[in-house]
DNA sequence: CACTCTGAGTAAACTATGTGTACTATCACT
DNA sequence: AGTGATAGTACACATAGTTTACTCAGAGTG
């Protein structure tokens, strides 16, 4: 982001918690994206980010997984059906119910979900170093509690 | 987000720096499309938003806007093509250089933006009263440290 | 001055990614 | 059996982005 950081000086006021929160998390999203693509996968790009990331699809339903990534089933039946092709997932029919799917990570969705979870501890370790172990825990600690509130539902 | 809420309890160690600065940046972003909408500015949808932030585009070059936004000079251009249209600016050539054009916003374009930040200014204001004044004025300190860091290049 | 090179803005074709509509199969309930 | 609701899927459609390519203005050079 080259913003304003060439003219006059920014101080903590000027900024609002939107762009605050906005371009650190969409510089983590691009560093995965592209520590991924580095480490070998190629072909995963920005839309597939929406199924390698917490808790990941492994098991789980493909309608619980469009509601999770904030989009429709269709969307998500897509992705699901791209990364299929692609060799990370498969779908399997869920045991207990008939009508139900379930996800299943291959091998290499495996590696891919691992590698993702790599970076990220990557990154944690830069922050911590850069604002110090107190510091970098409090604003973990700052973020959860605004996680579990109810001001991000 | 209804992640594991209905299970397990989670604690902070659980969480990655990723979903924490994700699932807060991501509800702003909504927040902020809903109360535009509501506001009468209904044709604004998500990708506009790229332009409704901080640095506004006011006085600001297609090409600069580009590189902020993160998307090609083609790309932005389609989308100033469409909010012009939609009578929220005006491109204009630039007075110093013949080829150089300049983004004017119009009084619904200034009235959009401003609508945007006050949005924002509640937004802050909520997240004061949940967290008390206190930590919320020391979570926007530290993740301007973020922001100033080398991390988020 | 003509000549070339570069950069800003634009335009059109192509690609991909998401939504809306619609269909099938299964479950729950009567 | 019959009805309605739900999970997953398929396809047409709209939307938004990148790639490729063009125009025009400015800078430098012979």
């Amino acid at each position: 982001m080259t913003f304003l950081r060439e003219n006059s000086p920014v101080k903590t006021k000027d900024m609002l918690i939107g762009a605050l929160l906005r371009v650190p998390a969409e510089a983590i999203h691009r560093r995965i994206i592209n520590d991924l693509n580095a480490a070998g996968f190629t072909e995963l790009s920005l839309p597939h980010m929406a199924l390698f990331r917490f808790p990941g699809p492994d098991g789980v339903r493909p309608g619980v997984l469009a509601e999770r990534a904030g989009m429709s089933k269709q969307a998500m039946n897509r992705l699901l059906g791209s990364l299929e092709d692609l060799g990370y997932l498969i779908r399997s029919d869920a045991p207990d119910e008939g009508r139900a799917r379930i996800v299943r990570f291959t091998k290499r969705g495996h590696a891919a979900y691992a590698k993702a979870m790599e970076v990220l501890r990557n990154i944690e370790r830069e922050w911590r170093a850069e604002l110090g172990p107190r510091d970098f825990a409090q604003l973990k600690e700052l973020l959860f509690r605004v996680w579990e509130s109810p001001l991000v539902r």
